[in-house]
DNA sequence: TCAGTACGCTACTGTATCGTAGCACATCAA
DNA sequence: TTGATGTGCTACGATACAGTAGCGTACTGA
């Protein structure tokens, strides 16, 4: 099954979900495609899971860090994450949800989001501890440093670590953070 | 011929580009596919347009705006050109390039950075007149502008006009502004 | 009137793909 | 040994789709 998995996920990244038939897949694994059967019920749930496969993981902050040190962990995990593969050559096919794949129920609408969950709870604690305007729009931080980051990973140029992290995470404090 | 474009455009941006099949857009059309074949030479060069139909279009600023000016000049078409139909709906389809169309040369592999030109060339003379440091990295502060844009545009409660662009901006130069 | 141009229609070929049926084989535990 | 479980293989049927052939029709300008 793992080695399913693992030759879907890389006929996503190449070719994104077109890519991924059941024949493909089947020959690409070595696997009988009738086995492929066994094991999901249909092609879009395995492309479910195959999606899910290529996102992120974004852990939360360990409790003991301070707000702009935990905004500055979830921002870490996020450009990491989505710099190395399969996220980052998969990319522009994560952002455009397989609708097939959502239609029949096998994904949600909002699969991204959860990976994005992190990061919002970051910037809410941060409003709350008022490292940065309490009136804050949460949404509207998100998508500022999501947005950076993202476009940042669908550049092939941009190169993805902690340094990039914390450079976003410094624009986005300088231009909101409050007086003491 | 138009006729034909616009329901190509429609059907891509319900179903992106899997919908755009030459049987749909003929029916959604009511033009004959053999009339389509004497337009387009391929499925995909009909892709390409339809592609590049969706694409929103942001003038170079006037000449006699200042380098801020030019700035909020360009992120406004942006943020307005990407909040409306068809750029809007199309979006996730927009950052998955059409691969096949890709391949058979009939869109280049940069088809959407002609789209943000202008904003680069808006943030080049914002450095080179220092409202912003003369080092700054272009690059990077495209991707922090479009990202911004961009993930706004996907989330679909999120109003796209003036005053976002402007915030946008905002943010952008109390981050980076250098004083006097 | 006549040639050129553009369009429509039906029917067709060839291919890719999903999904299933039916049968054989191997491994492992009771 | 025997039954259960998991896998493999070949061969299907059904559908969707790209692209073409061949023929007829309507308009237009000389």
């Amino acid at each position: 099954m793992d080695a399913i998995l693992a030759a879907a996920v890389q006929l996503f990244v190449q070719g994104g979900p077109r890519a991924v038939t059941v024949d493909a897949v089947s020959e690409a694994s070595g696997v009988a495609k009738t086995t492929m059967y066994r094991h999901w019920t249909d092609r879009n749930h395995l492309l479910a899971d195959t999606y899910r496969q290529c996102l992120p993981v974004v852990p939360e902050p360990p409790r003991e860090l301070d707000p702009e040190q935990g905004l500055r962990f979830v921002v870490r995990a996020l450009v990491n994450g989505m710099g190395k593969a399969p996220a980052r050559p998969a990319l522009p096919h994560l952002i455009a949800t397989p609708l097939d794949a959502v239609e029949s129920r096998a994904l949600p609408p909002d699969v991204m989001d959860q990976t994005f969950a992190p990061v919002v709870g970051a910037i809410r604690r941060a409003a709350v501890d008022r490292l940065i305007p309490e009136t804050t729009d949460v949404l509207e931080a998100k998508h500022q440093i999501v947005g950076f980051v993202i476009m940042s990973a669908l550049d092939p140029a941009c190169e993805m670590n902690d340094v990039l992290a914390d450079r976003i995470v410094d624009l986005f404090l300088t231009g909101r953070r409050v007086p003491d």
